[in-house]
DNA sequence: CCTCTGCTGTTATTGCATTCACAGCAGGGC
DNA sequence: GCCCTGCTGTGAATGCAATAACAGCAGAGG
C-alpha cells in the first residue's frame, strides 16, 4: 500500500501523465479502461503501469479494468491536487508574467496568490490582478495565504538566503529557474527547470 | 572513448551542469580544478563526475586536476554547442514570446531563427525583430535556416502532421511544451517540458 | 456446472546507473 | 634517489527501476 517514501520518483512524475490522459477519457465519456489501452495512450508498458498503480493498492477490476473516474480521483488524492494549492511566485520578469498568465496551472489544482519582486520599480504594480510585493514583505505578507509552494523565476543574486527564508515560513517545495544549484535547506524539495540543459541534451543525442 | 550510444541519458544532462559551473570558473579566473572541487560546486559526487568525464576520454592530470577551460571546451565539443545552432520556434503565444526575449539561449550558443504561428492574426507581424510566419509557409521558410531543433509552443492541435512536416524537413530534435503525449518520427528526439506535472510531483514529495 | 479466456497484481529476472575501492602514478620533500 | 601524499581512471559491487513471467480468478459460453 501507500507506505511512507517507498515509492519510486519515476513513478510519481508517470502519475501526473496517467491522470492526464484519465482526464481526457471521462471527458470523452469512457467509463472504464484495460491497462493494455490506458498504457498505450500514456506511451508506456501495460506492466509498467500496472506497477505503478500497484504501489498504492489494487484498483482494478479483472473483468472491467479499471474504472475511470475512480482513478482519476484517486491519482489526484495521491498527488495531492483533489484541492486547489496556492502557490508564492517570485521574480515578475518576462518568464514570472508568462507563469502568472499561464491558465494550465489552473486547471490542475494549482493557483498562483502572493507575488514577489526586488525590483522596487516592479512592486506595487499589477499583474493579472495581484499587486505585486517587495521580497522584504515576505515574512509580513506569505502567512496570509498558506502557501506549501513556490516558484522561483528571479535572479541568482541572494538565492540562498531567499530559500532560507521560505523554508522559515514553511514554504516545503521550490519549483526553480534559476540555473543555479541551490543549497535546499533540510525538508525542502526542489525541482529544476532549465531549458537550455534540454537543448543541450537534445544537441548531443541528434548529433550521432 | 566517445564512441556511440554508450553514454547513460543522465550523463549527459550532468554535461550541461559541468559546463556552467566550468564557465563560472573561468570567468572568476581559476586555471585548474580538482574533481573533488568541481563536483562540490556541481552538486553530485567526486567519483560520479570522473565517471562521467571518463566515458569521453582521459581528461585530467594527477597533480593539477582538470585543466578549466580545456575541459569546458570540450564538453562544448560534446554537446555540439561549440557553434551557434540555430533553432524553429512554433508557436507565438505567451510561451513562445516569453522563449524568444529569454537571453539564456543565445549566451549557450542557441539561436532562434525563423518563427511561426497557426493564427492568421499572428503571421505577419514583428517579434523581437523576427517576422512570424504562416505554419503552411513551413517547407519554403524553414530550409534557408537549416534548423536541425525546433521548439513547440503551440496549441495541440495537428501535433502528429506537424512532427512530421518538421522531420521531412531535417529537424531531428523537439523541445515540446505542448502537455501530450508525441509519436516522434523515428529519429526524432523529443524533450518535453511538462510544468504541471512537476509542480504535482513536489506537491505529493511535500506531503509526506 | 464446467471449461476457457484474458486481465490484474505480484514475484522473478534483467538491465542500467551509482557508489565503492583501489591500482597506478606524478610531483614534493628531504 | 627514494619515500610519501593524494589524485585520476576504472574494475567490482551495490542499488534501483524496467521488463518479463505467472498465479489466481471473474465472468462468458455452452
Amino acid at each position: 500500500m501507500s507506505d511512507t517514501t517507498k515509492v519510486p520518483l519515476q513513478t510519481v512524475e508517470r502519475l501526473s501523465r496517467y491522470r492526464r490522459v484519465l482526464a481526457d477519457l471521462q471527458d470523452t465519456g469512457i467509463e472504464s479502461v484495460f491497462s493494455h489501452r490506458l498504457a498505450d495512450l500514456v506511451g508506456v508498458t501495460p506492466a509498467q503501469l500496472r506497477r505503478d498503480l500497484s504501489i498504492f493498492g489494487s484498483f482494478g477490476n479483472v473483468a472491467r479494468g479499471y474504472d475511470v473516474a475512480t482513478l482519476h480521483r484517486t491519482i489526484g488524492r495521491l498527488l495531492g491536487t483533489d484541492q486547489v494549492q496556492t502557490l508564492a511566485l517570485i521574480g515578475m520578469g518576462n518568464l514570472g508574467r508568462t507563469l502568472l498568465m499561464y491558465r494550465g496551472f489552473e486547471e490542475r489544482g494549482f493557483h498562483i496568490g502572493p507575488v514577489f519582486d526586488r525590483d522596487r520599480e516592479k512592486v506595487g504594480k499589477v499583474f493579472a490582478g495581484r499587486r505585486c510585493y517587495a521580497l522584504e514583505e515576505l515574512e509580513t505578507v506569505l502567512p496570509d495565504f498558506s502557501c506549501r509552494m513556490a516558484i522561483l523565476a528571479c535572479g541568482p543574486g541572494g538565492l540562498d538566503a531567499l530559500t532560507a527564508r521560505l523554508a522559515n515560513l514553511g514554504v516545503a517545495a521550490l519549483l526553480n529557474f534559476v540555473p543555479q544549484r541551490i543549497s535546499a535547506p533540510p525538508g525542502v524539495f526542489v525541482e529544476d527547470v532549465d531549458l537550455s540543459a534540454k537543448l543541450e541534451k537534445l544537441s548531443f543525442l541528434s548529433r550521432r
